[in-house]
DNA sequence: ATAAGGCCCTGACCGC
DNA sequence: TGCGGTCAGGGCCTTA
């Protein structure tokens, strides 16, 4: 599923395809993945706009246009954008066609049809319920600290609160409490200073590296996995510790990793390497 | 204010 | 082979 890195790979990918060219047709197969506008005015203010840049923020794509409008996307669980020819006949799971001024095809795929599109003016309002881009200056283990600090919430649920950190879904909440020793059912108020620092640095390096492997392609189904737009697979999926490791032994210390569920998800973890929520509580 | 549960969707997978 | 049931989960909404 499309987490920060995934996005991130998306936008890379997609933005010298993207910016500069125009939109000179749109093709709506799913209306409700118009998020709050009627097809036709889609079409409307979208038919002959520019797009002068392509951008992320959390899971967020953005995509400027010429006159102030911005095209927020949101891949939701299985979407994915392509650009393809014209000729290349399209897929069944292709529920939005963008015709570009330069003869190619935008492409938007999506079984389950949770993704979002979303043209607004002022993109802010839906942004500002972010919490800090996690790569950037602005995330601190201070401000991880502060945005935890007194809550019951296990941390693994609040790691996938966008409000709290943006951009962290499943995979990367699961692996980066891993790096960083902590157990997903810890509540937040119950991780020190010391903690967050750990955790903080887990979440970047995680982030980080994902993102120059590709990110995470799971599975072997090209419809429901994760593909970037040229289609190719992620590589990162190698590298994970816990994630999608339930019953095998952990890498570092050779204990069974566990699988639960916490705030309606489920959670790999390493019983030996992540310290219960009491063994935190001790210093 | 915070937390928890339901909902949207359909492909993949499992047991019979 | 076919079929019903279950699982996967991001974000938004409702409820407590």
């Amino acid at each position: 599923m499309p987490e920060l890195p995934e996005v991130e790979n998306t936008v890379r990918d997609l933005k010298p395809l993207l910016v500069g060219r125009r939109f000179e047709g749109v093709d709506i197969r799913w209306p409700r993945l118009l998020s709050g506008m009627p097809p036709e005015e889609f079409t409307e203010r979208l038919l002959g706009r520019q797009i002068v840049n392509a951008d992320r923020r959390g899971k967020y794509l953005l995509f400027a246009l010429d006159d102030g409008q911005t095209l927020m996307v949101h891949l939701r669980m299985t979407g994915q954008l392509h650009v393809a020819a014209p000729e290349e006949p399209a897929g069944v799971h292709d529920h939005l066609v963008f015709a570009l001024s330069d003869g190619a095809e935008l492409r938007y795929q999506d079984p389950r049809k949770f993704g979002r599109f979303l043209l607004t003016r002022t993109p802010q309002a839906a942004l500002e319920k972010l919490g800090p881009e996690p790569l950037s200056e602005s995330f601190t283990p201070v401000e991880l600290f502060a945005r935890i600090q007194g809550r019951r919430a296990a941390i693994k649920g609040l790691l996938l609160n966008q409000s709290v950190v943006a951009g962290l879904g499943n995979i990367y909440a699961d692996e980066a409490l891993f790096q960083a020793g902590i157990h997903p059912l810890s509540p937040g108020y119950a991780l020190t200073l010391a903690d967050c620092n750990r955790l903080h640095s887990a979440i970047r390096q995680t982030l980080a590296t994902a993102i120059r492997e590709g990110g995470s392609t799971l599975g072997r189904s090209s419809i429901t996995n994760y593909r970037r737009p040229a289609g190719m697979t992620g590589r990162y999926q190698d590298r994970h510790q816990v994630y999608g490791r339930a019953g095998e032994p952990c890498r570092v210390c050779g204990a069974t990793i566990q699988r639960v569920r916490i705030a309606q998800r489920s959670t790999h973890f390493c019983p030996h390497c992540q310290a219960g929520a009491e063994a935190i509580n001790r210093d």
